[in-house]
DNA sequence: CCCCATTACGTAGCACGTAACAATG
DNA sequence: CATTGTTACGTGCTACGTAATGGGG
């Protein structure tokens, strides 16, 4: 059994049993592929792959099983190169970050500054995608991190941190009547038009809640997956936007008002998570602790360990999360 | 990187840093291991060994982690390995055990007469030992199966399952004045002279405790890791044997007599454990249930998903164990 | 008839063994 | 001086690439 062996009916795997493509993808000869798939399999004595004729049809039972562990097995391989990687080159590498467009464009802009500055030989890398992409990548191992506020809990061999809470803003264009009340409330932001997030982004249900748990159905006339283009809506007059407090930039959006509405919707968490079992870089510890201070190297190392959901609770029990 | 060169890593650090004797045990040649560990090395642009002249002399904090890593990817080959012999020999293997005198001699000998009716092919190693060095050998790797009562708790890397509940019997020559006796009190037993097991060994402490509790100090003229040799010491009239009840066999103990003492102490629970991650033929969970019919494969495969030991006790939590 | 996997075969690289060498205690 | 790791070197295996073959859809 060889570390290549395994590599390979990993591709062949992840290729829809196409022998061909996953040589290209291994930048090799596909008789070479197919011999030493044979070779294991002559080896182990158990087809990995049922074969009709001269296609591969489906995994075996055996199959699917050897295919868990030897996948498995790669990841671990990728670990010990990073632990070679660590010791001998500490500065360089590279990080990829999947995240959502809030996240990208107004929360991490100066954390990735700052983590430029110390290491500069990083090579950064970032995706951008919905929640359930940015969770499956880092579920499968496409990128390093996923930074999100949905859909990763349901990926269960991701560890999930806490990173900070935040709230929204209602915005509305200048002198539009919703600046004029004392207080902002529900039954009166319901009264007109909305434009927010679509839904699945950037705790879009934290918003329907709020209005239903109040019997309100407010008319959402435009939703998009960023702030940026509800911001472009809102000031074409289309109606009132609900986006994220950190997406509103006074300077910059200079004819539109914010208005705090904190007190009208559940906070969210958004939550930086990473696969299980890999091998964490120093500088991916510092960037965690670039991105919410309270992740230092010791918490992220006991939340690993954690394997209930109370543990991990405990690890961040006297944390007061950064509210933005 | 190559398996081979990882179990390379992995002999010299399991020979005390010896290349020479980790050659032989790999049926190689010395240099051969001293030239692929300096690819590995190179490779991964660390040192896993710090060399003193010719010598190694320690391993680097690098190459602990990599060692680390490298044991569990040699396992987990090892787990593929068992996957096609399952697919390929459903009936014929290898079961290595460890366990205690008590377990081998008088619990075992049943459970694996009716476990090679079923699998004439598979090949039993039996080995003895101390609770320690039984759950050692379990959590190493030496063997599959733990069998004890004791000391298997310290080892985090395995999974334990209850097994059966036992107690102990007072065992005294014939016409021996506790025979007459309307009820065995622990004052009574404390009078003699005691011969029993050994500490650390099959419940000793439990004995301990009950004495204890009720503010007695008997005095223990002889202790044995073994019913047999217990027997025999009582039968020469050198005191009053406490062992295990399913350790006293009436047809051919004739010449004592086994007095219930259930009422006296704590009972004990036998446990059967294995390496967590460990990947099981179907023969050694049938082995299990023939051991302990309450360990269906269904129930083991729960217990081995179950991360906190509540999720453990879930799983058994309307089994009723067996009492010996 | 095209696509794709297997078989056949030649080659280049590399793992491994033997032998010589060097360093340590 | 004995033990042990490294270097040097030769060889045989094998992984891999190219070319030819054969089955399926």
């Amino acid at each position: 059994m060889k570390l290549q062996q395994l590599r390979y009916i990993c591709e062949v795997a992840s290729n829809n049993l196409n022998v061909s493509t996953a040589a290209q993808n291994l930048y090799t000869s596909q008789p070479g592929v197919s011999k030493q798939i044979r070779l294991l399999e002559d080896e182990l004595g158990v087809e990995v792959f049922t074969r009709n004729g001269k296609h591969l049809t489906q995994i075996t039972p055996a199959g699917q099983e050897i295919l868990n562990i030897a996948r498995e097995m790669l990841r671990q391989a990728e670990n010990i190169r990073q632990v070679g990687e660590e010791y001998s080159n500490p500065k360089s590498g590279k990080l990829a970050i999947a995240t959502t467009h809030t996240q990208a464009r107004y929360r991490l802009p100066p954390v990735i500054d700052a983590f430029r500055q110390h290491y500069p030989d990083v090579t950064l890398h970032l995706q951008q995608g919905t929640p359930q992409q940015i969770a499956q990548m880092a579920s499968n191992g496409t990128v390093d991190f996923a930074i999100a506020t949905e859909a990763m809990e349901h990926y269960s061999n991701l560890i999930l941190l806490p990173c900070y809470r935040w709230n929204r803003s209602v915005i509305v264009p200048k002198n539009h009547p919703l600046t004029r009340l004392p207080k902002l409330t529900l039954e009166a932001i319901a009264d007109y038009p909305l434009v927010t997030y679509v839904f699945g982004f950037t705790g879009r249900s934290r918003l329907d809640e709020a209005f239903q748990a109040r019997g309100l159905n407010p008319k959402v006339v435009f939703t998009a997956t960023d702030a940026d283009v509800i911001k472009t809506y809102v000031k074409l007059g289309m109606g009132v936007g609900i986006i994220a407090h950190m997406a509103y930039e006074p300077e910059i959006d200079t004819d539109l008002v914010a208005l705090e509405a904190g007190h009208l919707f559940e906070s969210s968490t958004t939550k930086i998570a990473f696969r299980k079992g890999m091998w964490l870089r120093s500088f991916m510890f510092d960037f965690m602790k670039d991105f919410a201070p309270h992740l230092t190297r010791a918490r992220v190392e006991a939340a690993i360990l954690a394997d209930t959901p109370e543990d991990l609770e405990r690890v961040f029990l006297n944390v007061e999360l950064p509210v933005l």
